[in-house]
DNA sequence: CTAAGGACCTGTCGGC
DNA sequence: TGCCGACAGGTCCTTA
């Protein structure tokens, strides 16, 4: 379900709620997600601290406390919503965080592909420890997406959604992002230009930053801690659209299949 | 090392 | 209406 901006609306409709306040208890329903909940570590570090923060590193967030993090992913199906009690517990509710009297975090998530952990401050986290480049930092270059592609024969398409080179972009945005830059996703990464990875950047961050200002994009059942839907589903270009004519030509647009995953583009316009 | 494919899950939708 | 296959916003692990 959730990318960079759906991940990042989530954050800021937490942080005004949880920032200062108490975790005064975990409650656990089930363990059995992508990962074992390290229930022993949660309780230990993070039950009864004040969190500090709300940080987001690509796809996860990070709810701070002293020593360290909570450590949320929502995989494809996953959501965070607030509920005045631990009461109305949903069939797919893994985990609620009580912090105030009548605010309780459910995480909910049908699919189990996310994740709830435990990132420590002195030894951090594998899984945080291998991600790549962040789209929106200022740090984050044209040249260093370039380097960080080498020679690669994968498919750009593929090379965007590789969280080890680069965190964040998911199957939608991989699509817009090519299809803003007019970049054909079966291009080997390594063969793109200077030019090539300028602006697809350019075109990556103006739909990143569009979409969180649009609260995400909801095609089912995103939706933010206060049961918010994203409106970016309107600005789609391509992405499950295919047949459908393209915004900018008018011919339609094409669907295929990459590394199992599908891929909406033009192909008249996406020829560089 | 890289790249591709399978695996993990439940829910929904379209076709018959 | 019911059943069945295809597919879904992710990503780790295995295989070649």
């Amino acid at each position: 379900m959730p990318e960079l901006p759906e991940v990042e609306t989530l954050r800021r409709a937490l942080l005004p709620l949880v920032k200062g306040q108490t975790l005064q208890s975990i409650k656990f329903f089930r363990d059995d997600i992508r990962f074992p909940i390290p229930k022993k570590n949660l309780r230990q570090f993070a039950q009864g601290q004040s969190i500090r923060n709300i940080s987001r590193r690509g796809k996860y967030l990070l709810l701070e406390v002293t020593d360290g993090a909570i450590l949320l992913h929502l995989g494809m199906s996953g959501r965070v919503a607030q509920f005045p009690s631990a009461r109305r517990v949903e069939k797919h509710t893994h985990v609620i965080f009580h912090l105030t009297p009548d605010l309780f975090l459910h995480f909910i998530d049908p699919r189990r592909f996310g994740a709830v952990l435990w990132f420590s401050n002195e030894t951090g986290h594998p899984l945080i420890d291998s991600l790549g480049l962040e789209p929106l930092a200022p740090t984050t270059t044209a040249d260093k997406l370039k380097q960080a592609a080498g020679k690669s024969t994968a498919s750009i398409k593929s090379f965007l959604m590789n969280a080890k080179k680069l965190v964040g972009v998911g199957n939608i945005y991989a699509c817009e992002s090519l299809f803003k830059a007019k970049i054909n996703p079966k291009r080997p990464a390594g063969k793109l230009s200077m030019k090539d990875w300028e602006r697809l950047l350019a075109a990556l961050r103006k739909i990143l930053d569009q979409s969180i200002a649009s609260g995400g994009t909801t095609l089912r059942d995103f939706f933010d801690a206060d049961g918010r839907p994203g409106y970016y589903a309107l600005n789609l270009c391509v992405y499950g659209r295919e047949g459908k004519p393209c915004p900018s030509c008018g011919s339609p647009v094409s669907k295929i299949v990459q590394t199992g995953r599908s891929t909406f583009f033009c192909k008249v316009c996406q020829n560089r």
